[in-house]
RNA sequence: GGGCCCGUAGCUCAGCGGUCAGAGCAGGGGACUCAUAAUCCCUUGGUCGUAGGUUCGAGUCCUACCGGGCCUACCA
């Protein structure tokens, strides 16, 4: 195939990219730099999705222009993504000018075909906010259980369905007036028309997941399709109709022609022909979605390209969502957890791994298990793969590989022949095998190393060569894998190219292997997971008015342990109390101490030029790496204490004792230099 | 109401009609010390949700039931 295009679904310019929205564009992601490192023409676009009447709503409560809040979240959607290395050929807007040239060109297929027809549509109406009110914008009394305060669609106390003109005493939850019936006239595409090419495309063109196929023919293709209504009365953001004033199509029509429009904008960019990608048998089309959007996806968008001659997607790559700590993810319990804050406090890396180590080509949702995500990427990322390279790269920094590959017993050739399968694994979207397969291969060359034991040869001068062959066959397994995991961690194929002074650009590099090359310095790759950092990332994610909601008896017993060990201590005064001088300070340097068991040294600032010096007894209970940054609570006026490695200038507080040490840290918003009171 | 998916060791999963059901992690024991408390070796652990059926033979196919998740078109 001459030409792949590769789309993700439009994230919805209402709100911000959290982890559920990362599985789809990293799983998106891998597949197409997967297919990129095999030296396909591969493209990877993508878009904002702008319309409809969440984002018109959203845009007059914080009085601004529409154009302006989607203009702000794209730039957002952006930055997340680049935060995630992923990596867009063209990121586009639903409300692209291009996009509206072909949301017409589509039209005016389908008004040709005869697809096209009106109908009289009653709905709510909002007179106040004076627009039409989609079934979730309004909220009353269940008519049939008289449960309070339910959706207009279906009641979820009693099941229910029945639609918001039902609804006992309904109000708007845009202005809280109470709705009207009106009546306005709809388009409809009479999507029954192509009942039987969607019958056929559904279950025999191998586009889809064979659940989807069955879904899809036991659930919508056993009836006839209903009309699809996709157009709006004014006001509505979005592209009005131009055979059709005061009406706009709605949001889903536009939207997935943003996948065409988007790759419009980097046709014109490299002087490339639309139609090569879009209406060509050397082009074929792969989307990933998520299943919520099934439909819209395997119904709607095949009828909408095939009346208007373009290609049928190849594939619609289908995946669940994600839970997390087994559970829908949850604002209040901090599982909510949007890309930003994520960043702020983890690599990228680690999340990229462990989804494609968790993700096969099936629709089951994934779990993001935190447990098991440090444990993941600590066990099988840092110990297995990245170690490889830790223990055997210092041994010969600076010099030269073997100029011949030496004899490592079938090691290299074994994971060079796995290469098939690993590629077949990618292909098919099953990561988590690719992922095992590479795995077993670290074990492998683990377990070399251990036999030939490099740091037994390293003092004696006639193991040097021996000792460059076993570094050479150890690297070279290294690469390897690192070649094969270069769709997940490009960060990691890069470091590796930095390494050993040959980028990787190829899979079949991991065919061959690399001799003669110099080894750089050699530094880490990739840091632990820090569980503080996890804990952290959470806190920070919990939203604290919906914490105050939990009943006082949810709150945990605790045991009076800690106090019985160390009573109170005799009471002081307030003059006394105030003697001590409490100040935020911020860590700016951290450093073990040479020799010392149990001290940091820490650097402290508390603001402008004033800094402190201070050892602290925290050792082994935190890393120097995640301190520094960080705000403390440090003693300010104490006397200076001569230790034996040098002066401290104080104490940073903490509780706890040999068992473990926590440190206390002020609240968001304190500022290095303010006093405790 | 209808439909789809899932239910295998404490956890995450592999196994998709045929050797005594496997891996990783966790647990237990040992070795090593090059490496980011990494690595290596050994080891504990499952009547494969339940009950029937098809078959010479079933986690593996069929049926029913139980449990969990999800979807159900003028919701983005």
């Amino acid at each position: 195939m001459e030409r792949i295009l590769v789309t993700s679904a439009l994230p919805y310019a209402n709100g911000h990219i959290h982890l559920g929205h990362l599985v789809e564009y990293i799983q998106t992601d891998i597949w197409v730099r997967y297919q990129k490192l095999r030296g396909r023409r591969c493209i990877y676009v993508c878009a904002d999705d702008t319309h409809g009447t969440a984002i018109m709503i959203r845009a007059q409560q914080e009085a601004v222009r529409e154009e302006e809040l989607i203009a702000r979240m794209k730039q957002a959607h952006q930055r997340d993504f680049a935060g995630f290395q992923i990596q867009f050929d063209n990121y586009g807007s639903t409300n692209d000018p291009e996009n509206r040239a072909l949301c017409i060109e589509i039209w005016s297929a389908l008004r040709r075909a005869g697809l096209v027809s009106q109908k009289e549509i009653s709905q709510l109406y909002d007179p106040v906010a004076k627009t039409f009110l989609a079934d979730r914008f309004v909220k009353g009394t269940c008519p049939r259980c008289q449960a309070p305060n339910q959706y207009g669609d279906s009641c979820d106390r009693c099941g229910a369905h029945y639609s918001p003109t039902d609804l006992i005493d309904p109000i708007s939850t845009i202005s809280g007036a109470r709705p009207e019936v009106r009546s306005a006239q709809h388009l409809f595409i009479t999507i029954e028309k192509l009942h039987g090419f969607l019958d056929d495309w559904t279950q025999n063109s191998g586009a889809l997941q064979p659940e989807i196929a069955n879904y899809l023919k036991g659930h919508f293709l056993n009836e006839p399709l209903r009309d699809w209504d996709v157009s709006r009365p004014a006001p509505y953001f979005g592209f009005e109709i131009p055979d059709s004033p005061g009406n706009y199509w709605y949001v889903w029509f536009d939207a997935p022609i943003g996948y065409i429009s988007s790759t419009k904008q980097w046709c014109d960019r490299h002087g490339q022909r639309l139609d090569d990608w879009w209406r060509s048998e050397q082009s074929e089309i792969h989307h990933f979605i998520g299943k919520d959007i099934t439909y819209f996806h395997t119904l709607f968008w095949p009828a909408m390209l095939k009346v208007a001659g373009f290609n049928l997607p190849k594939k619609v790559h289908i995946h669940g969502f994600l839970t997390v700590n087994g559970e829908k993810m949850s604002k209040s319990k901090g599982t909510f957890i949007l890309a930003s804050t994520y960043l702020q406090y983890l690599d990228p890396a680690y999340l990229r791994y462990y989804y494609a180590a968790k993700l096969s080509s099936g629709v089951e949702d994934i779990d993001l298990n935190f447990e098991e995500f440090a444990g993941k990427v600590n066990a099988d990322l840092v110990g297995n793969i990245v170690n490889l390279a830790s223990r055997t790269a210092r041994f010969v920094q600076g010099q030269q590989l073997s100029a011949v590959y030496p004899d490592d017993k079938g090691l290299f050739a074994r994971a060079a022949a796995d290469a098939q399968q690993i590629a077949d694994a990618y292909q098919q979207c099953d990561f988590a095998r690719a992922i095992r397969i590479i795995l077993a291969a670290g074990d492998r060359a683990n377990q070399f190393i251990e036999q030939a034991a490099p740091w037994n040869l390293r003092n004696d001068a006639s193991g040097a060569e021996r000792l460059r062959d076993v570094c050479t066959i150890g690297l070279n397994l290294f690469r390897q894998i690192a070649v094969y995991l270069a769709p997940v961690l490009p960060r990691l194929a890069e470091q590796t190219g930095e390494l050993l002074g040959v980028p990787i650009r190829h899979w079949d590099e991991s065919q061959q292997p690399l001799l003669g090359a110099t080894v750089s310095e050699f530094k880490h790759m990739l840091r632990r997971v820090d569980r503080h950092k996890v804990e952290a990332m959470v806190a920070a994610s919990a939203e604290p008015e919906e914490q105050q909601e939990g009943s006082p008896n949810n709150l945990p017993i605790d045991s009076d342990e800690a106090l019985r060990a160390e009573p109170l201590a005799p009471q002081i005064s307030f003059e006394e109390f105030a003697k001590v001088d409490l100040r935020v300070a911020r860590v700016l340097e951290a450093e073990e101490v040479e020799g010392a068991k149990k001290l940091l040294k820490l650097t402290l600032g508390l603001g402008g030029d004033h800094r402190r010096t201070v050892f602290a007894g925290i050792r082994g209970h935190y890393q120097p790496q995640e301190l520094i940054g960080r705000l403390v609570i440090c003693a300010a006026n104490l006397a200076p204490r001569k230790m034996k490695f040098g002066v401290s200038e104080g104490m940073i507080v903490a509780v706890g004792d040999d068992s473990g040490v926590y440190l206390l840290y002020p609240d968001q918003g304190a500022k290095p230099g303010q006093r405790v009171h």
